[in-house]
DNA sequence: CGAGTGACCGCAA
DNA sequence: ATTGCGGCCACTC
């Protein structure tokens, strides 16, 4: 059928990326691992390709808190969207991910 | 329905 | 430090 996968899994990480507060940004491994699968990190890039437009992936950063690869634009275009919310961007596309990584546990900590 | 693919991750030489 | 490979999971055509 043509089928819609609901989606249960990219639903999640759809709403996870859709609740990064601007100036922070996460990483795809931690974003797999909310959503039940700390492999599904692929998914979550199938997620950002596939998925809705509308969502600030720019806030997504690989688990060395480095830029996307396939980004519309290359790196430089998700570098700007990042430094367009505040997020300290590396010369080499790198983004502190120990200061700007954002959790939802620390909602707990706010 | 089947198979391929990927905006990843971690490790190895 | 760099480069290459495989694995894993879910989504898309």
């Amino acid at each position: 059928m043509s089928g819609q996968s609901n989606g249960d899994f990219r639903a999640r990480v759809e709403a996870y990326v859709a609740q990064i507060p601007s100036g922070r940004v996460m990483t795809y491994g931690q974003l797999a691992g909310l959503c039940g699968s700390a492999r599904a990190a692929r998914v979550v890039g199938g997620a950002a390709h596939y998925g809705d437009p509308g969502l600030p992936w720019h806030r997504v950063v690989n688990a060395h808190g480095g830029l996307a690869a396939g980004y519309p634009g290359g790196r430089a275009a998700h570098a700007e969207h990042l430094r367009a919310e505040g997020v300290g961007v590396s010369a080499d596309f790198y983004v502190d991910i120990q200061q700007l990584l954002w959790q939802p546990e620390a909602l707990h900590e706010c």
